[in-house]
DNA sequence: AATCTGACCAACCGCGGACGC
DNA sequence: CGCGTCCGCGGTTGGTCAGAT
C-alpha cells in the first residue's frame, strides 16, 4: 500500500505525538475557519500546517465538511429528507456522498448515521437485513406511506387547510402505490387505496411534459393521466441546481405487501416507525411466504 | 440519587482512485 | 511503470446525553 499511516501521510518520518485527535476545541474551529475564509478550501495537509493546526489534512477535511462549512443544515431531517434517503438509497445503496448531493446543507455522514441508527435498527427488529429485498418492500409498503403521510399531515396543518385529495381510479405505472392507510383521521379520511400522494416539494411530471414549474402549495398530488411511461420527481432546491430530476423509481408491489392489512395504531412515524404489531405482522408474513 | 441502557453523532480508520514525479 | 502523496468515500468507534430502572 502507498500510504502505510495516513495519520502520517504529510511526511511519515515526522513528529507524530504533536498530532492532536479528539474532540475539536472552538479554537482549533476557529483556526480552520478563518483560514478557509482567507485562503479557500483544498489542499488540506498543506492547510492544517499553514493554519497552525496540529490536525492532519483529512481531519480538518471533516471537520470543515461536516461542522463548520457554513450551508450545513441542522436539526432533524424532516419527512420530506427521510423520504428522499429512502428512495435514493433503494436506488443507490450505500453512496452515501451521492445521496447528499441530493439533500442540500445535508452531509454524507450525517445521512450514513440516519441510516444506521433509524433505519437498520427497524431491520434488526424486523430481523431481516437491511439490504434485503423483503426490507426494502417493508420500507416501501410501510415506511414510505407514513412518511408521506407525515408529510401531508404537517404540511396540512401549516396551511390551516384540510387538503382535498381527489381519490383516484388509477393507477400510475412506475409510480409508488402504497396500501390504504387504515385509522385514518377525519381530516385524512380522504386517504384511501391506490393513490398516488407525493410530499410537498415534489412534483411530479412525465417526460411527455415541459419541465415543471416549482409548486410551492399543494400537499397532496395524485396522478391519474394513464398514458403516462416514465416519471420524475422534481425536489425544490433553493441552493441546487434548478431542481433536481430523479428517474421514476420502480415500486413493484408484491404480492406479499399487497395482502398486508395494515394496523397502524401510531402516528408516532418519526420516531416509532413501526410498532409492535406491525413488525410481528411483518414477520408472520415473511414466514407464510418461506 | 445512582446506575444502566440505548440513541445519537462527531471523529477516526482503512481503503482505493487520481495524480505527479 | 513504480512509488509516494493527496483526497474522498464508506465503515466503524467511542463519547455524550437523555430516559428508564
Amino acid at each position: 500500500m502507498a500510504n502505510i499511516n495516513e495519520n502520517n501521510m504529510s511526511s511519515p518520518m515526522e513528529e507524530d505525538s504533536e498530532l492532536r485527535r479528539g474532540p475539536w476545541t472552538l479554537e482549533e474551529d476557529t483556526l480552520l475557519t478563518h483560514y478557509i475564509a482567507r485562503h479557500g478550501e483544498g489542499r488540506w495537509n498543506m492547510l492544517a500546517k499553514c493554519a497552525g493546526l496540529k490536525r492532519t489534512g483529512k481531519s480538518c477535511r471533516l471537520r470543515w465538511l461536516n461542522y463548520l462549512k457554513p450551508d450545513i443544515k441542522r436539526g432533524n431531517l424532516t419527512p420530506q429528507e427521510q423520504l428522499l434517503i429512502l428512495e435514493l438509497h433503494s436506488k443507490w445503496g450505500n453512496r452515501w456522498s451521492k445521496i447528499a448531493q441530493h439533500l442540500p446543507g445535508r452531509t454524507d455522514n450525517e445521512i450514513k448515521n440516519y441510516w444506521r441508527t433509524r433505519v437498520q435498527k427497524q431491520a434488526r427488529q424486523l430481523n431481516i437485513e437491511s439490504n434485503s429485498n423483503r426490507f426494502l418492500d417493508a420500507v416501501r409498503c410501510f415506511w414510505m406511506p407514513r412518511l408521506l403521510q407525515k408529510v401531508e399531515q404537517t404540511s396540512s396543518s401549516s396551511t390551516q387547510t384540510s387538503v382535498p385529495c381527489q381519490l383516484s381510479d388509477h393507477m400510475v405505472p412506475s409510480l409508488p402505490t402504497f396500501p390504504p392507510l387504515p385509522n385514518q383521521t377525519t381530516d385524512n379520511s380522504v386517504i384511501t387505496t391506490e393513490q398516488t400522494i407525493y410530499p410537498p416539494g415534489f412534483t411530479y411530471f412525465s417526460d411527455q411534459t415541459e419541465i415543471p414549474q416549482h409548486q410551492t402549495t399543494p400537499n397532496v398530488y395524485n396522478y391519474n393521466n394513464q398514458t403516462l411511461e416514465q416519471s420524475y420527481y422534481n425536489i425544490e432546491n433553493s441552493s441546487g441546481p434548478a431542481g433536481y430530476d430523479m428517474e421514476g423509481l420502480s415500486f413493484a408491489s408484491t404480492s406479499t405487501m399487497d395482502s398486508i392489512e395494515a394496523n397502524w395504531m401510531s402516528n408516532e412515524m418519526t420516531d416509532n416507525l413501526w410498532n409492535l404489531d406491525d413488525i410481528w405482522q411483518f414477520r408472520e408474513l415473511g414466514e407464510m411466504g418461506n
